[in-house]
DNA sequence: CGCTATCTTGATATGAATCAATAGCTGTGG
DNA sequence: CCACAGCTATTGATTCATATCAAGATAGCG
């Protein structure tokens, strides 16, 4: 059971014990599998369970009244979905899949045990789904503050940023199963607009899109127009309490 | 000791034991003083500590590369500020005190203590820090999809039952000291726009703003248009692990 | 009693939305 | 294997929200 992308994942974080291994393969009873444009849950939903993605993309997204959409954050292999919901009984927004996926959803009350039995791991899932405030914080300051070339370099060099630190490479391909539509609920524009900025990123030589690969042709000048910092490749543990037996 | 607001907060959501409460006092030693506009840390700076709110305001903000600013979020009475930041070692934004602040500091090598000897708080902790991705996400959500007028309603009523679920009571006289500048700053629009707007709602009877004293006259037109979700009141304590002596 | 930060207001510029129409793909069924 | 249905993308014309620039007007503060 020691493939899990979430084990490895977590690993890569901290060498975990024989017993939180164990804890963690725990929760991952019973992967379901769920075709691309499933709703995993749906905003308001009454939802007492987490899910870890095996496989697939998905984003957590959340409609104003207007019709619109707003999508908030994208997951994909390794990645905890419903931390950030866990003060609340309802879903503040959905989940769907942008791909098939294969994910397990374990009970919330499992991460009850988990913080009793094993403080060392509470300490790193507590860790984990902070850097989903801070990538929430960054698409803010993105989208609050600057216009849309540098969102949409923004959002693409984060989510290559994330995608690299689980896979552990650094390919300037990016396979992003997105339309101009999805791209642009996600950084607040419209299609159209979207399809405009692409389209002069393109012929900036800044990247390139054939479907659902992007291709990042010049990160340095994308980082400078969108000042990205990435901040997924590693996380802070020196708090973090001993292990334990 | 128990009349530290922090203590009253936790108590709001979860009825301590006595060690839980002794636990918390510790993290609460040694309280200091801040005038307004002081730096309690910058962003990128190397961060090892937490932050109590025992009185004031302060807002964390971050600088995009061309001058501007973006506030992410208000912190007062209460709050339990870096967590969001706890996986870095550098903070992702700064924390500037918006009025003279009351506030103590502790390490988070603290945090991994509580995390061993109190679960039960361990889970607080991770719930009421995660609201904070829930309120982020709500803003995203309001700078990406509605117009000026919605954000900045959504400001005011998200502020308001922050401040609410702190103080118990449900005055719709709120005390909001921050210049137009700040507004805008916190909804990504200009100060001379704010001004615009907040003429606009004043006209239409939807707040009065007086110093910094913002004044809710209409509270269900303004949720109407802001689509706003009060989601600070509870939080779900359901899957939280048994009080340990 | 000035000084400086904040707020107000107007004129103009611009990024992005909206509306609208067309073109390309992809998959499906006959 | 073709034709049609239905997404997805492209492009142009126009409108609108918001930014920018610029000058005063207020008002708290030392």
């Amino acid at each position: 059971m020691s493939d899990s992308c979430f084990v490895v994942r977590l690993n890569r974080y901290l060498a975990l014990t024989a017993g939180e291994m164990k804890a963690v393969s725990a929760l991952e009873r019973d992967p379901k599998e769920y075709p691309s444009g499933s709703v995993l849950w749906q905003e308001g939903d009454d939802v007492s369970e987490l899910l870890i993605v095996h496989h697939g993309w998905a984003h957590s997204e959340t409609r104003p009244p207007n019709g619109k959409r707003q999508i908030l954050r994208f997951h994909f292999s390794g990645d905890l979905i419903g931390a950030a919901g866990i003060a609340f009984r309802d879903a503040a927004s959905s989940i769907v899949a942008a791909t098939d996926m294969v994910v397990c959803r374990f009970p919330r009350k499992a991460l009850g045990e988990t913080f009793i039995h094993h403080p060392r791991l509470a300490a790193l899932f507590f860790s984990m789904s902070q850097m989903e405030s801070i990538d929430l914080a960054d698409r803010l300051r993105a989208i609050g503050r600057s216009e849309g070339k540098a969102r949409l370099a923004n959002l693409f060099l984060s989510i290559a940023a994330r995608m690299r630190a689980v896979s552990g490479e650094s390919n300037p391909v990016v396979r992003i199963p997105l339309t101009q539509s999805d791209l642009g609920d996600a950084v607040g524009l419209t299609q159209v607009h979207v399809n405009r900025l692409i389209r002069q990123m393109t012929e900036e030589k800044l990247i390139t899109r054939n479907r659902s690969t992007v291709t990042l042709l010049d990160e340095p000048r994308l980082i400078e127009i969108s000042r990205f910092v990435d901040r997924f490749s590693a996380i802070d543990t020196s708090w973090f309490p001993a292990a334990r037996a």
